[in-house]
DNA sequence: CCTCGGCCTTCCACTGGCCGGAAGCCGAGT
DNA sequence: ACTCGGCTTCCGGCCAGTGGAAGGCCGAGG
C-alpha cells in the first residue's frame, strides 16, 4: 500500500518542508524512506517535468511548475484572488498584519498574509498550519464547522501555546458559542504573547463559511474591539464577491 | 518513457488548468491520455494524500496539500515573501497594477500581482505564463539572461499581440540593449492595447537577475517615465533584502 | 601524492505492483 | 422502465519498477 509508485512520488514531495526547502538526493531518500536508487529515478523524472529544480549546488528544491499547479487550487488562488483587494484595503487602513485562512482537516491553513513593516511579528507563514483552538481564525472556522469536527476537537487534548491559550473544553465551548452569537472572534493571545486578533468568517455561494479573515494587533494598542467593524465589513465584502446570498 | 508511473501522475496533475480547474474523472483520463481505470487509481491515491480534493458534485480539483508544497518553491514563496512589502508600498504610491515575475524556460511566470480596483485590467494571472518578447518584465528578464537564451528567442518567431508588440529580431535586439543601458524597460504596449509598463530587474545574492518587477499604467495617463524612479527604488530595495551586494 | 568517505549515477536480473478489459452500480434524462 | 454516461470494483498476465552492486566524482585529511 505504502508501496505504490504514486505514494512514493508523494512521499518525495512531502520530504520538503518550510524548514528544509532544499535537499540533497540522499536526504530525500532518507526522508521519504526510499532506497537511494529509487529516489534517484523518481527525483529525476520530477525534475525533468519541472516539479523539482536543481539549485546551483546540485541540491533539489520544489520547482516553479509545481507552484503553478498548486496555484490552481480553488481554495488557494481562487479565494485569494477574490479576497486580495479587501485584504489590501484592510491593510491600508489598519497597517497591521492581515491574514486569510481556511480549514483543512482539523487545522488552519494560512492562505495569505500582509504584514506591515512596523507591525507585530507573527509566526504564521503562508502555507503554514496551526491547530484550530489556538488562533483567532481557528476559532471562527471551528465555530461554523460541522458538529463532528467540533466534537473531535473538544475531545482531543488542547495544546497550550501561551498563558492565554484556550486549553479547557468548557472554555472552548463557551468561546465558540460567543463567536456564533457575535459573528467575530476577538481572541486574546495568538501564538505570540503580545498580540490580539480580530477574526471574522467569509461565506461562499451556499452561505457556508469557507474561510476566515483576521487582523492581528499589538496587545498594547488601543482597544482591539475598535477593529471589529472594519474586519466584519471586509469579510462581508469578500463573501459578497464570492456570491454569498445573505 | 512516457509510460512510467511517475510521468502518469504528473500528466494527471497537468490535466488541470486555469481554464478548467475542476474536472470529472473521465475528463482527467481523456486529458492525461490514460485509460479510465488507471486514471481512477492514480486520482484515488492523489486524493487520499490531499493532492486532489473532491468538490461537492464529485468533480476533482487541486487540493490544498499540493498548494502547500508548491508554496515551498524558493522562487515562488521565498521571493514573494521578501518582495511583498515593497510591492505593497509601490501599490500604495501608484495605485496601479504591480507585478512580480521570474524567468522559467523561455517564458515569464507571474508570481504576484496587486491590482487596484480602478486600475487598468490586465490579462496576466498569478501562476500564468507569457512569452518574453511581449511584456515589460519579459524584456528585462531576457536582457539579463544567458546569451544562449537571447539567441534562441531572437531566432524564434515573435508572435504579435498588439500593434506595438516587438516582432522583429533587430527591433528586439535594440530594445534589449536599451534595457541593459538604462536598467529599466519602458515598454509600449503590453498585451492590452491601452497600457504601458515600467519594469526593472531584481537581483539576488550573486548579483544576477532573479526576477523582474513592473508597474502597468494606462496609456492615457501622465508620462510613464515618471514611474521609473519609484520602480527602480522598489526593485533595488528587494534586491538588497535578497542579499545583493551592489 | 594517495586514501578515504560521502554523494551521485549507471547497470541489470528478478519480481510484485500496475495495467486495463470486463462487468456491475448508480443517478439522470426520456 | 429503459438507456446512457460516468464511476467503481475485480482479477490474471506481464512488464516496468526495484534495489543491490559497482564505478565515478570531488573535497578533506594524512
Amino acid at each position: 500500500m505504502g508501496q505504490s509508485v504514486t505514494a512514493r512520488v508523494l512521499r518525495v514531495l512531502a520530504a520538503f518542508s518550510a524548514e528544509r526547502p532544499e535537499l540533497m538526493l540522499t536526504e530525500i531518500g532518507r526522508r521519504a524512506e526510499l532506497p537511494l536508487t529509487t529516489a534517484h529515478r523518481i527525483v529525476g523524472e520530477l525534475t525533468e517535468w519541472g516539479a523539482l529544480e536543481r539549485a546551483a549546488d546540485g541540491r533539489y528544491r520544489i520547482g516553479l511548475r509545481l507552484w503553478e499547479v498548486g496555484a490552481l487550487a480553488p481554495r488557494g488562488l481562487g479565494l485569494r484572488e477574490s479576497a486580495m483587494p479587501f485584504l489590501e484595503d484592510l491593510y491600508a487602513v489598519t497597517k497591521q498584519n492581515v491574514q486569510l485562512a481556511v480549514l483543512d482537516g482539523n487545522e488552519v491553513v494560512y492562505l495569505e498574509r500582509l504584514s506591515g513593516r512596523g507591525a507585530v511579528h507573527v509566526f504564521t507563514r503562508v502555507g503554514g498550519r496551526l491547530p484550530l483552538h489556538a488562533t483567532g481564525v481557528g476559532l471562527v472556522l471551528l465555530a461554523f464547522a460541522t458538529p463532528e469536527l467540533q466534537e473531535q476537537v473538544l475531545a482531543s487534548p488542547l495544546k497550550r501555546y501561551t498563558s492565554k491559550t484556550i486549553c479547557h473544553p468548557d472554555e472552548l465551548r463557551r468561546a465558540l458559542a460567543e463567536v456564533r452569537r457575535t459573528g467575530v472572534a476577538v481572541s486574546e493571545g495568538q501564538i505570540e504573547l503580545v498580540s490580539l486578533s480580530v477574526a471574522a468568517p467569509v461565506r461562499g455561494p451556499d452561505g457556508d463559511v469557507v474561510a476566515a479573515l483576521s487582523v492581528v494587533v499589538p496587545a498594547g494598542s488601543a482597544d482591539a474591539r475598535a477593529y471589529v467593524p472594519v474586519v466584519l465589513t471586509a469579510a462581508r465584502g469578500i463573501s459578497r464577491v464570492l456570491g454569498c446570498p445573505d
